[in-house]
DNA sequence: GGATTGTACCTATCAGCGATAGGAAGTCAA
DNA sequence: TTGACTTCCTATCGCTGATAGGTACAATCC
């Protein structure tokens, strides 16, 4: 099953137009992403890039595979605690640390700024294989009920949202991360040695 | 200082647009909507909407401002526990109550769906107000540090967010509020006693 | 190696959007 | 009654994403 040597160079063709989104969605948002524009920046006119994406919403969906693709290598590039509750704040921090380096990317992979945007099964699929890491580091650590672990989510989650919308590039929301993941572990402890 | 009856038939007008925006958002969500069908939905066409607002984002800016007055009106004709950390209980859960029965309204009033809206500072003053008296209670429950007021700022709207994107309709998320409430207030106690 | 098929791009054009120009009625006040 | 203001209209602009149809080139097949 060889490549070929049209599918390499349209590999390499669609990657390119998905690094010029992301450089023109770190400028005008992520919404504020021009076809027109996009096209220009990799040296084609509007509908040539119809040849690569069916829509403007398959442009999005390639981004948000190849954003979570990223985080993925990320993740995969760290080197993760023994103790697991170490494992679960520095899986965290990974996480908050791209989430937040990069304002655009986190609107379309975290936050749901792309107004009509829904990533496909298959983009959905590495989300949900990161999500589940998270899961198995929790559980590890001793969160074990899917209620414990959709809280530690939502606390990681609005840590970001508000340090992304009111304080962009500081740190007065994230720095208490590891603080909250402590103080709810601690309590899911609690609570399962009263029982 | 008569209001005046062309002012006041322009601000019954106003009032009726804004109120058919608000229809045509939870239809189409708070991005989707056409000025065309707007304009349509209260008798008229879409330019002469402009006689009532100076663009798009001027329709927004008076949405958010109305929305964020729906929620004052809310928290106003609640009677709170005299208990602080009780009151503090009933404010969160008025707060995430109406957040989360309106999805098009939460989109606008609280997290950043308008690709480049931007609330003008007087319609921001409410919201202020609003988040102001969330402090003012934290406070009395002895959460005095701005730091505490931000982790239970992002934790609700963690929550909010969570609960939203992933469950909407349910309460997956959002019947977790009292307890993270207590635990954190619980955290800032036991600090406090400790030094 | 020439014919055939597919790839990759183009120009021209469409319908939808928010926004503006300019004009025609209707309403109000001197 | 007259003049100014209010409210709405039609026509049109520029921009957006999307489609139609055609052309040059590359890859593949006989």
């Amino acid at each position: 099953m060889t490549a070929g040597r049209v599918a390499e160079r349209r590999e390499a063709k669609v990657a390119s137009i998905v690094d010029a989104a992301w450089k023109l969605a770190a400028e005008h948002g992520i919404a504020g992403i021009s076809l027109y524009a996009l096209a220009r920046a990799v040296g084609m006119r509007q509908p040539s890039l119809y040849e690569y994406f069916d829509s403007k919403h398959a442009l999005y969906d390639a981004m948000f595979a190849d954003g979570n693709r990223q985080l993925f290598e990320r993740i995969e590039a760290v080197s993760f605690p023994r103790d697991p509750r170490a494992a679960v704040k520095k899986y965290m921090r990974t996480f908050l640390d791209f989430a937040l380096e990069d304002p655009a990317r986190c609107e379309l992979l975290f936050e749901r700024h792309v107004p009509g945007f829904t990533p496909s099964p298959e983009s959905y699929a590495l989300a949900e294989e990161i999500l589940g890491r998270a899961g198995t580091l929790l559980h590890e650590a001793g969160v074990t009920s899917q209620g414990d672990i959709d809280c530690v989510v939502a606390m990681v989650g609005g840590l970001m949202a508000a340090q992304l919308s009111n304080d962009p590039g500081g740190n007065r929301w994230s720095r208490h991360l590891n603080r909250l993941v402590d103080l709810y572990l601690d309590d899911v402890i609690t609570r399962s040695n009263g029982r």
